[in-house]
DNA sequence: GCCGTTTTCGGCCCGACTGTTTTCAGTCG
């Protein structure tokens, strides 16, 4: 009987396996293995647990033999005795305050050994006892200062660990970057981070500011009102807990050296690491201030541009930067032409307000407020597709003749509107059409036959397994009018997980009938994820970036929508949307 | 314990900040 067991319950077992080893003073670079297995195993999208059944786990990155092995029998057994006996040396207690803002292997090992702390609330709760018995400040190592801290990590650890969706983030460093930039000596400032590698969630906001005058400029910071808590500061680096609760990094660097930090700061970490790597064998030590040569010379950077050139590297885009392979890429100078915003020249996926039966939720503007705001846009085309009419309550006549009279009216409403305009913007009208759970379409054919064409989309029993989900979404998209899988895996971002599927199959059968697969640009979905648009990349699949707007101001989350197609490593030429009108309309009425 | 346009052995990224320290260890990113 196999166990199964998710991707972050894995990473957790080997980061605790680190720490462990690490109060027993084993081998550093050992030490390191089980940390970057565990960030690797965290950032792959595909489930480990279904690699293992499919023999493909030496394709992640810092699983070698040894460790395979681990989980191999990890997923047969549900344990690994080595890990168990490594782990019965250590205090139970540790991992869980290893949670603790301040609190790493070292420290969760004295404190756990000391009070003899159990592990989960009950030790959180004993631990608070006796620091506000003052018993920790006379531990030798620890003081006053260090026991106020325990004891306000404490009172954050049930509030604390949380991610925020992209979109919500990014507003909250807008916000600080426009605060600090009324400061005459900030030069500039920018978001950082996983922000500027635009991942789907983000667990704290990097910021860095060129300036000539970092004292002043923090000085400036620490002022700022929707500061809740300062964590440290100095010239070069302050931290602080924003309003909001997430975690605010600012770093200061000067105009000559700001190249230099931004690819610091903008990681990602194993990106970094994989960077300096290389930089060692050219013989340069990298830092966040530039290349050092073996005689101490020193190389600084205005820009990123020039960094990596003289790592022997085209220019990596920040969306790239997870160490899948882009370094390799970057050396042979054989990046995608990846697909830009401005390269958008439609939204194929919006949903209006047309008073008409549907089986999901309507949109909230009319087809004309639609239309305005993709002429403001500059598209050249939209495609309407609202919810399909629910199959109970209306009969297969009336689900026909509601469709007929939408379409009519979204005509007449269109040709209105159009014949008031000096720029032609083509319209076409389809529908976004339920696959139900035995994979037919949630409509007729003579109802479907009324669309120019329809998106097929999962909105219910995403928990199928994954044989009778492929043969779900086969099917559907073996119907013609069918063009476009709607955002195909249903994960919602800190909510919900994906379906399982086999996606090598889906993508196969995408490439060789001419289904465009959607890139969701709902800031929740941005979906289908990136590492799934590597391996359709594989079978040669076309995209479709759409916003699946039920707000008219949707229309502005195409950035989103992009940015995941970046991080994919989607080029331009693999987006219908970025064709001109007679493409799109020959391929998705053709 | 992983990994290889130097290698199946011998390497393995770098620095800021903090607290408790008389020169540094622990934590974090």
């Amino acid at each position: 009987m196999a166990h199964t067991l998710t991707n972050q319950e894995v990473a957790e077992l080997f980061e605790t396996m680190a720490a462990a080893l690490e109060i027993l003073k084993k081998n550093l670079f050992r030490i390191r293995a089980y940390d970057r297995a565990a960030a690797s195993i965290r950032q792959t999208n595909q489930s480990l647990f279904q690699l293992w059944q499919e023999e493909n786990l030496d394709s992640i990155p810092g699983l070698g033999d040894t460790f395979i092995g681990y989980l191999d029998e990890l997923f047969r057994t549900g344990k690994v005795k080595h890990f168990q006996e490594i782990l019965a040396k250590v205090p139970p207690a540790v991992p869980d305050l290893m949670k603790l803002e301040g609190v790493g292997p070292k420290t969760a090992q004295a404190l756990a050994a000391e009070f003899d702390l159990p592990r989960g609330p009950a030790g959180y709760k004993k631990l608070k006892k006796v620091a506000q018995q003052g018993k920790i400040q006379n531990l030798p190592g620890f003081g006053e200062k260090s026991e106020q801290e325990i004891l306000d990590a404490l009172a954050n650890v049930t509030s604390d660990e949380k991610r925020l969706l992209l979109a919500t983030a990014l507003p909250i460093a807008e916000d600080v970057i426009s605060y600090l930039t009324t400061s005459p000596d900030v030069l500039e400032a920018m978001s950082l981070g996983s922000l500027r590698r635009r991942a789907p969630t983000v667990g704290d906001i990097d910021i860095g500011v060129k300036t000539d005058k970092p004292d002043l400029v923090m000085e400036h910071l620490l002022k700022y009102s929707d500061i809740r808590q300062v964590l440290a500061t100095g010239s070069k680096s302050t931290s602080f807990r924003h309003q909001t609760g997430l975690q605010v990094d600012v770093k200061t660097q000067s105009p000559d050296r700001w190249g230099s930090m931004l690819q610091h700061f903008t990681g990602s970490k194993q990106h970094n690491i994989h960077l300096r790597t290389l930089a060692l064998q050219q013989g340069y030590s990298m830092s966040e201030y530039g290349l050092k040569t073996e005689q101490e010379e020193s190389l600084s950077f205005e820009d990123e541009v020039n960094l990596y050139n003289q790592l022997g590297l085209v220019f990596i885009p920040p969306e790239l930067r997870e160490d899948r392979g882009e370094i390799a890429s970057a050396q042979k100078g054989k990046l995608p032409n990846l697909v830009d915003l401005k390269d958008i020249c439609g939204d194929l996926h919006m949903h209006c307000n047309l008073d008409i039966p549907t089986s999901h939720d309507r949109g909230a503007n009319s087809v004309e407020e639609l239309l305005d705001k993709a002429l403001q846009k500059g598209y050249d085309y939209i495609a309407i597709t609202d919810h399909n009419p629910p199959r109970r309550g209306l009969t297969a006549k009336e689900r026909l003749e509601v469709t007929r009279v939408r379409r009519t009216q979204i005509q007449e409403a269109y040709l209105r509107w159009q014949d008031e305009q000096d720029r032609v913007v083509q319209l076409l009208i389809g529908y976004e059409v339920d696959i139900t759970a035995d994979g037919s379409l949630a409509l007729e054919d003579d109802v479907l036959a009324e669309l120019d064409f329809a998106i097929a989309s999962i909105h219910t029993s995403h928990k199928q397994p994954q044989e009778t989900m492929t043969e779900r979404i086969l099917t559907a998209l073996n119907h013609p009018k069918v063009r476009i899988l709607g955002h195909p895996t249903g994960r919602l971002l800190l909510s919900r997980a994906g379906i399982e599927a086999d996606w090598p199959a889906i993508f196969e059968f995408c490439a060789k009938h001419n289904k465009f697969v959607e890139i969701n640009a709902s800031p929740d979905r941005l979906d289908l994820p990136a590492g799934l648009q590597r391996i359709a990349h594989e079978h040669k699949v076309k995209f479709v970036i759409n916003t699946d707007t039920h707000y008219v101001n949707n229309m502005d989350l195409m950035r989103y929508g992009v940015w995941t197609a970046r991080r994919g490593w989607t080029a331009k030429n693999e987006v219908l949307n970025t064709r001109n009108w007679a493409d799109v309309k020959q391929a998705l009425t053709g």
